[in-house]
DNA sequence: AATTTAATGTTATAAATATAACAAATAATT
DNA sequence: AATTATTTGTTATATTTATAACATTAAATT
């Protein structure tokens, strides 16, 4: 089939409109313009345009885009038919709070587990996930059909994790540790770095500061 | 002055650079190559040297970059002489989780408060910082020179927020919920978004497993 | 039915980012 | 001291991403 893959932006930009179309149709609106999605995520009509041409799907001209259809053709997109299994791994703070927050969104991508090396935690639910030890991480990842880890682990077990996790057969990595890893080509990896993140803004707002410049 | 910005991805690494410079300077590592940084974090040699570049540093070449001095020069791009105030605005699992994981990390930005519109969190700390009422948000974000936000409220509430807190004179702030935000231009926005970060990696994922490509 | 209008779809161009190529510099070696 | 090896600094090129320009389409209007 040889499809060849999206860019990269374009399938951050597709995970954002169906949100947003999602809301639409909850407001029992049928059509939207390019230019209404564009205002809503703060971006430019042509944009939102583009990326829809990527993706292949073409509205009934002049009245906007089908919602719906919309909907389904991201869907195709990004989900898969039987969606994808996801875990934790590292159940504090953060852990339970990543956790909590997708037990509350409807998704394609299923927490089946959390895990962590403090055995008193293993056997107990959070949010109606069950906590598994880390010990088992193994057969379970295999089992439970895990294919994305949600890396909430202390920074000091974030490379050692990595490695068990990569070696399970795990594909997909959401980093929420700061420490960089190193994974194999097969691997997807994302980095989710709050102090980069938070670091950034305040470059730009002490450049706003100093000069009255724009950014 | 009229001292041109460093380009975005620039600012982000060296953010990056830094933590891992710190770790080098903890081992007693006095120098550091450029493919060495590269290695740690996953990245070419060029992209560290001309990184290095935009900021102006020169090492005493062939021994590799001074890793105190480097350091020294990062913070004077980034940080400001006396740090940047902070405040996490909804103070539910995310918003502890967010205040927690900044609390253990040493940082120029200083977490100064915390607010929640439940009165009854108002006057109780959370890892030693303050909780206030919503209600006093106003006053408060100006007598505490509070000038980044960590939005962490529920997404319901996150449009009404936001508006507040520029209305206030926030000049920074970290969407942390799934709302897609319009903010003026002399306020920077920094979109934190689990779920679009989650997707990119499913789509990846996925495509990994139809055809064996790479990515 | 012809014309106007306002939207999309697409090709062309610009801007941002990453990579490659290579000269300059300096420590180590002969 | 000359040579070699290795690393940096910088200019040139390629890739990715965003924007602009414009032809095309279909609903609305005359």
């Amino acid at each position: 089939m040889r499809n060849k893959l999206l860019p990269e932006k374009t399938v951050e930009r597709l995970s954002e409109y169906r949100r947003s179309l999602l809301n639409c149709l909850a407001q029992g609106r049928t059509h939207i313009y390019s230019h209404d999605l564009a205002g809503i995520h703060n971006i430019t009509a042509v944009q939102v345009r583009r990326d829809i041409m990527f993706i292949g799907y073409t509205s009934s001209q002049r009245k906007g885009y089908d919602v719906n259809e919309l909907i389904t053709v991201i869907r195709s997109i990004i989900d898969t038919d039987d969606g994808l299994n996801v875990a934790v791994f590292g159940l504090g703070n953060l852990g339970k709070a990543v956790t909590h927050y997708f037990k509350g969104k409807r998704s394609r991508l299923n927490i089946v587990a959390t895990f962590d090396i403090d055995e008193s935690k293993a056997g107990q639910e959070y949010e109606g996930v069950k906590c598994y030890s880390m010990n088992d991480y193994k057969e379970l990842i295999k089992s439970l059909k895990i294919s994305i880890a949600l890396l909430t682990v202390p920074g000091a077990a974030a490379v050692e994790t990595t490695t068990k996790l990569i070696d399970a057969g795990i594909e997909g990595i959401l980093n929420f540790t700061t420490v960089p890893l190193i994974v194999p080509d097969h691997v997807f990896l994302e980095e989710y770095d709050m102090i980069t993140s938070l670091e950034k803004i305040a470059y730009y707002v002490k450049a706003n500061k100093g000069l009255k410049d724009r950014k």
